[in-house]
RNA sequence: GGCUGAGUGGCAGAGUGGUUAUGCAGCGGCCUGCAAAGCCGUGUACAGCGGUUCGAUUCCGCUCUCAGCCUCCA
């Protein structure tokens, strides 16, 4: 397989991909909203498009790649009253706290970050349109709603129809739409809520509106890549197409992507269930990497379980493979090796991380192999090994440093107490003392640092 | 009720119409003072029932089970 094919939400298949302009690829992925810490569901989405973004620009593609914030909602006005907060220092405090996270998890910074509440005069000239064309009209309660019948195609995405959807069985249908369906584009404001002027009063967008506004103002009208969480497909993407196009009149995105859930015990991570763990409180246990490897341990539209089960063979399989990029100096490998085409078929088949990942760990044992027999061809090995992991965002850290790293528990024994430990052990090996040497190797294990001994040298890591 | 998707060895997780995934764990060996790391060897997995086929875990049908969406959620 030589060209990337991606699965298509749209057409439910993998497609050839074929970017609008060559070698040049736009991609818009639904960002957070920020009232909150983010969860592993969210680094879920940040690692993912992280590695697509990557592997299109490894490709040779020129990527431009946006990610919204979303800063103005019912949840954020909700959370502010309660914090007794200006709503914009809270979504500030998020959208810090957010790219910490990202730094962590070795995400690079989207090319743009738009904003919701800078880009309410593109989403009020949008809904202006949609007025124009009669596929939005104002309520008795001056709410402006999208009219979905006036979409020919609603549901494709999604792949439903509004006859066969169940309207009111959980939610009460509200009185001043035309069809229970139709959604909001822009909310009138109730007093000491933050708003904006608009032709329809003061208010804010709605929720889906929002993201037609900044993608097609930041891509254009028609752009290649859009994608998010699963949940997101209906109804959130389903109403970004028909605001879009019943607004522009052009195609608005011609490949779909969308990533599968993180769960708990078989049940989706989220908030309303509140089974769900920050980023934060796993980075306390765990090193950043090692939640980005759980993550691209499976395909991205799989569910993937987390437990402390899956991070810690994480932690195993990343310590495997910075092991073998220890004591060997990468050298870039100029020709094609056959490790490296095999990483590309897999990855280029629809993003499929957990075999691409799977040719790290044989390119590792070979590499292993090579350092005793053929230094110079270990070095070509590990420059592959780091060419395939550049994509993936993997094994970007010093080995020694990545493995003496702190795995995030508290209290642990410092670097300079683990050095006087092991210059004790030492003169004990040199008097023969191997009750004491072993007594201290033992203690050193229980607080989670492993010796290892090389001939008169002892090299230390942590696990 | 409608619409998706999934069920793989002890665990996790890819993949394929007939041949080794990979990682972790286990077992045996080499190495080591002993370890660790590494290397070598080692596992008759593909929910069930039918069908297509010379041959199916892989294709088709049915059944069962699970998850997701139809409401805010990545």
């Amino acid at each position: 397989m030589d060209s990337l094919r991606i699965y298509n939400t749209l057409t439910r298949q993998k497609e050839t991909f074929v970017p609008i302009k060559q070698a040049e690829v736009s991609l818009y992925v639904c960002g957070m909203t920020v009232y909150d810490f983010c969860h592993i569901g969210h680094a879920r989405v940040m690692v993912v498009f992280d590695v697509v973004s990557r592997y299109l620009k490894y490709l040779g593609y020129n990527v431009k790649y946006v990610r919204n914030i979303t800063d103005i909602d019912d949840k954020i006005i909700a959370r502010a009253t309660e914090s007794n907060e200006d709503f914009k220092q809270l979504t500030q405090r998020f959208i810090d706290e957010m790219h910490q996270d990202e730094a962590a998890l070795n995400v690079l910074s989207p090319d743009l970050e738009p904003l919701a509440t800078d880009s309410i005069d593109n989403i009020i000239s949008m809904i202006e349109k949609l007025i124009a064309n009669n596929n939005a009209y104002v309520g008795t309660n001056n709410d402006v709603y999208y009219s979905v019948e006036s979409f020919e195609n609603y549901g494709q995405l999604s792949g439903r129809k509004l006859e066969d959807m169940n309207a009111g069985e959980r939610v009460d249908v509200d009185s001043n739409k035309r069809n229970p369906f139709d959604f909001v584009l822009w909310k009138s404001a109730k007093p000491e809520e933050p708003s904006w002027p608009s032709p329809w009063g003061d208010g804010r967008p709605g929720w889906h509106i929002e993201c037609s506004a900044m993608s097609t103002c930041c891509l254009g009208n028609h752009f290649d890549i859009h994608g998010g969480g699963m949940d997101l497909q209906f109804p959130h993407h389903e109403n970004e197409i028909a605001q879009s196009e019943a607004a522009t009149g052009e195609r608005y995105v011609n490949t779909w992507m969308h990533n599968g859930f993180v769960r708990i015990d078989d049940e989706k991570m989220s908030k309303s269930l509140g089974n769900f763990f920050t980023v934060r409180d796993v980075l306390k246990k765990y090193r950043g990497e090692e939640i980005r490897f759980f993550v691209l341990s499976s395909h991205y539209r799989s569910p993937l379980n987390y437990s402390d089960e899956q991070l810690n063979e994480s932690r195993s399989a990343l310590e495997r493979l910075y092991t073998a990029l220890r004591n060997v100096e990468p050298v870039k490998n100029n020709v094609k090796s056959d490790y490296i085409k095999r990483f590309e078929d897999a990855m280029n088949d629809d993003f499929n991380s957990a075999k691409a990942v799977s040719v790290l760990f044989e390119c590792a044992n070979e590499l292993n192999k090579l350092k005793s027999s053929n230094p110079e061809q270990a070095s070509l090995m590990a420059g592959d090994l780091l060419d395939m992991a550049e994509p993936l965002g993997l094994l970007r850290q010093d080995p020694e440093e990545y493995l003496q790293s702190s795995t995030g528990s508290d209290g642990a024994i410092s670097n300079d107490e683990i050095d006087v430990r092991i210059s004790q052990r030492l003169q004990a090996k040199v008097d023969k003392d191997w009750a004491l040497a072993d007594q201290i190797r033992d203690a050193l294990k229980e607080q989670g640092v492993i010796l290892e001994d090389k001939g008169s040298e002892t090299s230390w890591r942590r696990s």
